[in-house]
DNA sequence: ACAAAATGTCAACAGCTGATGACTTGAGAA
DNA sequence: TTCTCAAGTCATCAGCTGTTGACATTTTGT
């Protein structure tokens, strides 16, 4: 037992540097996190890094494994998806947790290292399960609309910040982002 | 008069640069693509973009700006501009000219060095004129959506390639990717 | 044809990156 | 305690980045 000041515990320090990498990683690009960044965040020396993790990619493939295991919106129901999806995209602060696997993967889809990761994570951890979720003709395609819509709002967000709408009014736009949820995820006429 | 092997013509061979400059902007970020990348890709000594462009900053903003001054969907009416970025967004070729001024800005979104000019343009050259067009209440909001929705499935293409969907079947992810956005520039009701 | 200015070339720079080998410190078992 | 091995530290590496000064070459003006 050990709830002092920190001692000598890999385990605990290997937790601290995930989350320091998974809060940096989720603010910044692969490329414009170092390890030194990362090691000073979490408050420990920055040649544990490649050696716990074995080199920066693998620590970047830990954080974001790291996560959740799916996304917090997942339910039966298009409408239910949809609402819960619009609610993390515009409630609360902008690092909500919920967000945080979303974009670790955004951030750093365009550079190369990570980008094979980020790719597969998206499939399985996104569109896989949503389109099962939905089922029906095209339900993949489907799935894949939905989530470039989210990936698009979420990303927004990190670019430009927050919506500039008062609190009180913030219905009629979480309504819409909802109604357009749905829609993606809707099936295809015949 | 000149159409020769290559001359010495500081223009021309800023041209090559910028247009270098641009395809690899538009499939790689800001970070990952270097000044030595762009000038043998030009064909060009990588000193002369430090000299000609100040800096490798310099160069993307001119980059950003030598595109198109303003995105091709726009016209009067939302079914035109939902329709005309529906286009834009599922046919031809992955690096179609209408697509690099994207591209190049969500390839470079979070990269802290490029990240103010990327904010800059979206708001001034896709944000702005859209919501000039549509006009109305929260008009702004609305072209931030519409935009949002944009970005995601332009993203989605660039990190995931085109959609499996064979050619004579592209008719109903048309159709409905057409229906998001004009849900998106839709007036609030009342 | 000559000088002068513009254009392009080459080599080198300081700064940073991720990574590693050699070391010291601490914890736990005997 | 003492011994041993894991945990953490430090200095340093090679490689890459953007940039710049010094030089060579071509074009242009007179």
């Amino acid at each position: 037992m050990n709830c002092g000041p920190i001692t000598k515990n890999r385990n605990a320090t290997e937790a601290r540097i995930l989350e320091a990498a998974r809060r940096l990683f989720s603010h910044d690009s692969y490329d414009n996190v170092g390890i030194r960044d990362i090691a000073t965040e979490a408050g420990v020396d920055s040649a544990l890094i490649s050696r716990y993790f074995g080199s920066k990619e693998g620590l970047f493939l830990e954080a974001l494994e790291n996560g959740r295991k799916h996304p917090d919106f997942l339910q039966d129901g298009r409408e239910g998806m949809a609402r819960l999806a619009a609610d993390m995209l515009t409630d609360g602060p902008q690092d909500d947790d919920k967000l945080v696997d979303l974009l670790i993967m955004l951030n750093s889809a365009s550079s190369c290292n990570a980008a094979c990761a980020v790719r597969d994570s998206i499939k399985t951890r996104y569109h896989k399960p949503v389109a099962d979720l939905i089922g029906g003709d095209q339900s993949d395609l489907r799935a894949r609309v939905f989530g470039s819509v989210l990936m698009g709002l979420a990303i927004s967000r990190t670019i430009l910040g927050p919506y500039g709408v008062p609190e009180d009014q913030a219905e009629p736009l979480k309504e819409r982002i909802r109604t357009i949820l749905e829609d993606a995820l809707a099936p295809f006429p015949e």
